[in-house]
DNA sequence: AATACTGTAATAGTTGAATATTACAGAGGT
DNA sequence: ACCTCTGTAATATTCAACTATTACAGTATT
């Protein structure tokens, strides 16, 4: 599993991580049982310190995503690729709500919007 | 002018009072020559700090959009229109650029998306 | 048994945003 | 002149996120 974080897009770190592993889990990257990326090795590959993974791994205990094994790791809980799969398109869907609350408020057309998200779709 | 700020939303209130601001203007709300509310009254009614307010009106300034007359307030300044409606589309653009990004990333289609859109755009 | 990993936790320090408070200089109305 | 409004600024405090560092209890490998 590789994670990608943008220190300076406004996201906190761990809550970047937390996305990172729900996609992972929902889409298959990472299986039922699998271990995932040690604190320190995603710290490491990240250049993010120890405690931010720390933290984001917690919050996935916490969310039933992951079983700490101790002295072994944290591995993908059985019942994580339901519960991840169920909350990926929420997780869209309100960033997305986000922007289209705004644009909405400024007199921008729907027809505007498909539009952009057409073209802009093609340059990613 | 209204402001209507979310304290919580992730996006720093200084932020969202620029951005406000300039929405305004390029949508005609605010006018050239027009006095902005004072720092006090914008402060008071968005119940936010008074330097909050400041430092976005600082920025503002910075960026050639508002004038300040010192003991009187602040205007709209002559380029702003031009300025503001040429950047409104960008700032929804960059946003909607970072949810397509992270939609793409997780195997979602082009078609979940638009179908998202319009769904989501009736329930605003 | 020794070593090298795991997660977890405590501590202390930094940074940015926001707050509360106080102060001052300029403009305008009375 | 007086009062009230304007922006501006300095100060101190709070808070969350992040960092750096150290430490400790388990597990696995050798």
């Amino acid at each position: 599993m590789i994670c990608q974080i943008d220190p300076n897009n406004g996201i906190a770190i761990y809550e970047q991580i937390e996305r990172q592993v729900k996609f992972a889990v929902a889409n298959g990257s990472l299986v039922v049982g699998e271990r995932i990326p040690s604190v320190r090795e995603l710290a490491t590959q990240a250049a993010v310190n120890v405690n931010t993974v720390a933290r984001a791994y917690r919050e996935l205990q916490q969310q039933g995503i992951l079983n700490s094994i101790r002295g072994t790791g944290l591995a993908v809980a059985a019942e994580a690729p339901e519960i991840c799969r169920r909350s990926r398109m929420q997780m869209i869907r309100d960033r997305l709500r986000f922007v289209l609350q705004e644009a909405k408020q400024n007199q921008i057309s729907l027809d505007e919007i498909t539009t952009l998200v057409t073209t802009e779709w093609q340059d990613l």
